[in-house]
DNA sequence: CGAACCCTTGATACGCTTCAACAAGAGTGG
DNA sequence: CCACTCTTGTTGAAGCGTATCAAGGGTTCG
């Protein structure tokens, strides 16, 4: 267990960079950056730690300062079922604060992270006064849509290979040919809404087709067009 | 043929209830109102048209005022596979034109449709001058965004039957116990997800069960307590 | 050392799709 | 009017894709 079982709010600066990947580019002015700053609250969470479960009404806008939270539901036993997990820093709930009602799903940290969190209201009153912040959230809001879209269109008309096909080749583009896998094997089939064992099969596949090579996690992509011929085919 | 095979893009005005419905409560004021209807432009389309294509650079917010558009993607050979259809009046696409690059998905008319477009550079302008029209317009991308959240959840964890239990449910509130279908039974499938012969089966296997009771496109529920067991179960 | 994980592998079962055939309207033209 | 075709929905048989269950190997850690 860490230090702080409980969670606790604190009001922590945040750095810069983490504003900036929330919030995108241009960057807002300084001015702006204070204000928000004075508005937000951190949250530090243990490894397990629940952020917010589904149904709590939603006050504010959540993200995700360091550290890795996922995203799912609660199922009939208490057992908590992974559908998506966000790496910090990055929003894990803008939406649920904007609406009445509560959050559509509930978060679980899998490692020890920092929440940022900021009440909807005075977001609300900043808004008025900075338009650009307001284009900010635009943006961030609508990426999240656009995100959305994808996956659900990957889920409704892709089976589980070309998934993980494409899954590859949007980590490779970050990084490289070697793509290091962040998470456990288990995380990654929940993203790709399958079970580790046919995750487990479908690299086996892949392998023995020599698109791809398995060390651990570590994988590396060795016929890149093969890839996208499956993913987009 | 329609009159209007060519889409025409006219200044007409738009009725206010439409307004109303994709801008949410609180109306937006009267003053706001009109310079919306400055800005925004009207297009008619036939049956079959299509409204925009995937990777299309996205300059406008996007409406269904009348009749209804599927959004989809095109197939391979040019066949438009449909994923979810909108009936007006609603958003149609709200979310790509705020993100520089295309639009994430291809828009085609299913019956004869007038679509409303608001070019954004215009809004963001707006938005400057008018805050209320941006919470509007947050909230309708946050309800976007609980809506595909709300989907991706229901493909991940639920199979066909509880799909359907739980949209035949949700329609059932809007109406009362008979549900009469506005769209074609292959159009349902295809938000369902499932191919038309999947529904057509699961349709006869819950009359059946005696949970509902189906004539051609007018299904009545019988078991209210059955169906919501079948779809949160 | 055993215990607790994580990943793998195999056998089997189930859900859904695909393909093919067919019935029932709706529109069309002879 | 009938024959024709087009569309929509239904039904059946077969097959693919993925989940489930069970067992075993590899680590890490107390």
């Amino acid at each position: 267990m860490d230090t702080a079982t409980a969670p606790t709010a604190v009001s922590t600066s945040v750095p810069f960079p983490v504003w900036a990947s929330l919030l995108g580019q241009p960057a807002v002015s300084g001015d702006e950056l204070l204000a928000l700053q004075r508005l937000a609250s951190t949250r530090r969470l243990a490894a397990g730690a629940t952020a917010f479960v589904r149904g709590q009404v939603a006050l504010n806008l959540v993200a995700v300062v360091s550290g890795v939270v996922g995203l799912g539901t609660r199922g009939d036993d208490q057992l908590f079922h992974l559908e998506r997990a966000v790496h910090g820093p990055q929003w894990l709930d803008i939406s649920s604060a904007w609406i009445c009602g509560g959050y559509a799903q509930q978060a679980q940290a899998l490692s020890a992270a920092v929440l940022l969190e900021l009440p909807v209201a005075g977001v609300r009153q900043m808004v008025k006064q900075h338009p650009l912040l307001a284009d900010r959230l635009l943006q961030a809001l609508a990426q999240t849509v656009q995100n959305l879209t994808g996956a659900t269109h990957d889920l409704m008309s892709k089976d589980a290979q070309k998934r993980l096909a494409t899954w590859l080749l949007q980590r490779s583009t970050d990084v490289g040919l070697d793509v290091a896998l962040k998470e456990r094997k288990r995380e990654l089939a929940a993203q790709l809404a399958i079970t580790p064992e046919t995750l487990s099969r479908l690299l086996r596949q892949l392998m023995s087709a020599g698109l791809i090579e398995v060390r651990g996690y570590s994988i590396k992509l060795l016929n890149l067009a093969a890839l996208q011929n499956l993913a987009h085919g």
